[in-house]
DNA sequence: CATGAATGAGGGTTCATTCAT
DNA sequence: AATGAATGAACCCTCATTCAT
């Protein structure tokens, strides 16, 4: 990737966040990045487009870790655990992505849909650690999409809240606390 | 309060959960409500202004509705699975408010900010209710920020992805779900 | 039509005629009506929208004028030769008018096809005249549409040659020139 | 000519028939040529002289078909007569050059009056056989500069109402229309 | 000769807000 | 209290042209 392109990114990140979706400037991205405006437009067809690419890029990037650190781990229990962890910790080390993406997973704009089927993909991976911990024992027999999706609610809410401000741990903590809760509700 | 200020505050719901905050148009709120521009402006100060009015009330009667929802109830168990019922029902029954809530918390405007505060009230809740069930024996020590923080995540985002169309549940499912999701992480 | 209507019309004829309709500026054409350049936007639906009611009203007009004049007239002979000078004369009254209207019918764009329909209009009264002169026998017979289309051809290509500088005439020697030729290709 | 000048040519001629000169994109000629957008540069100073080298090939073309045609003619009416025939196939055969030509004519723009001063050498030969005729008795005394702007005016506009969908007519017919009405208006 | 990434001035359109009536 | 015509700053995107390679 060109070095240009990865400033738009870097650049676009960082003002996506700070602002959000309508409010950002392509100008600001523009000069932030030290490229003038039609350099953007010559690589992205839209604002829209480099929005869902930075979204895309993200998500991937994150299914990629929990992909390489649950590889090692055999069990659904270790799984999910080491799941929880890797997601609090990006959340953390990228906070600008993560205040992008779960402000603006919520909508029903056409680059909202696309971006929710996204995220479908990451849910799916912790369904299937839940399915494998069931089979292992380990696990109560419980809905697994509604679980999938509860865990990725507790996650989200505590991180940004403590990203936003409103609340103060670090994310050892939260990663500790989320890892008992789940593990207190599901175990048998 | 006249009908014309309920007409604006209708059309405006509506508005704004449609299309979220930046891409509502005052044109069409007015068109809604049967009023002209300039009657909005002579009633509320700014698009931000109604727009907060509108958050504000809504949470004010959900948390007139947990107060009033759990007053017959003495022990905080109770009054933790009545409030859990009392917000799904809530989400489902004002799904448009819900979208504007959820969709529009997370950011750093102004608005978002302050509507975050409104927000604790409710958080606020929810931890004496876990605060009376420890109390109680009936609930573990356990952080009460980030479990009140977490039942929050857990309501809001099962909900959500159900009215969005992505999980296809009742009502009755989710608040079984999130209830005896609760009391397997709280219970002793 | 109220006063600032007028304004952005007269304002968009002296700039559409100028620079033709690409190259024509909203911020220009505001100016020169002296209002803002939203206020255009509030009365027009777009750049092509205050365009083509230009050319509309224009055609209308002259149509009309070609109703009136040749209303006291009896024969088609008669009426042919009227509708000549009135055109000449109209093309001499409203110059920039006529640029736009000669420079911007031959082209693809949506808003030219449109525009060619309108000019339809005034073609087929030419084309009643022709074929009253002929059924009186004045007229040796010929194609209609041909015919009409010539006459059309004629007084604007020799009217805008003249207005655009290359040629010296008044619009009383092209009338007659015009009417000359038109004669003598249709007499018997 | 290098085989890429003639690609840009054509490949010009197309764009610049299809979407007038404003809005024919130096990108589309590029792409449709075959060649990178800088190479269009490097042989053309700008879209306005690849623009203007392209009617100038073309209506020097022309002018030197009415050339080769009438040379072997003696008398003025039949160099007329051919002039006009030439004219009507060349636009039915050159029909996207026509389209360019006859909608680009008329303005203001710089390109546009070195544009017409082109025409004129056209116009030139139309009055010199003109001329001859009435010098050799075939032909009425009449204003040479209006007689050839209005037969350029009549073949034009036909020819065009026809190419553009308007009316629907074959060269030859209206070759033959154009030349009697020409021959009636001329005749003593 | 040829390329194509990069530029940046420029333009049509939007829309929250104002204010004379 | 209510209106709606008017405003103008703001913003996304286009595209002819340039220039380092």
């Amino acid at each position: 990737m060109s070095k240009k392109i990865s400033r738009i990114f870097a650049a676009a990140i960082d003002v996506f966040s700070k602002f959000g979706f309508e409010k950002a400037k392509m100008d600001l991205i523009a000069e932030k990045a030290k490229v003038a405006k039609g350099t953007i437009y010559y690589h992205f067809k839209s604002k829209e487009e480099i929005f869902f690419s930075l979204i895309e890029e993200g998500i991937n990037q994150l299914i990629q870790l929990l992909n390489e650190g649950t590889k090692p781990l055999s069990s659904g229990k270790e799984k999910l655990e080491k799941a929880i962890e890797i997601q609090v910790n990006y959340i953390f080390d990228y906070k600008d992505f993560t205040k992008i993406l779960l402000s603006e997973v919520w909508g029903s704009e056409e680059r909202q849909i696309r971006f929710r089927e996204l995220l479908q993909k990451l849910l799916k991976l912790l369904q299937n650690y839940i399915e494998q911990g069931i089979q292992e024992g380990d696990y109560r027999q419980r809905d697994l999409e509604l679980t999938a999706s509860s865990i990725f609610g507790i996650i989200s809410v505590t991180s940004l809240h403590t990203l936003l401000g409103q609340l103060n741990y670090t994310p050892e903590q939260i990663t500790e606390h989320v890892q008992s809760m789940i593990e207190e509700s599901l175990k048998k």
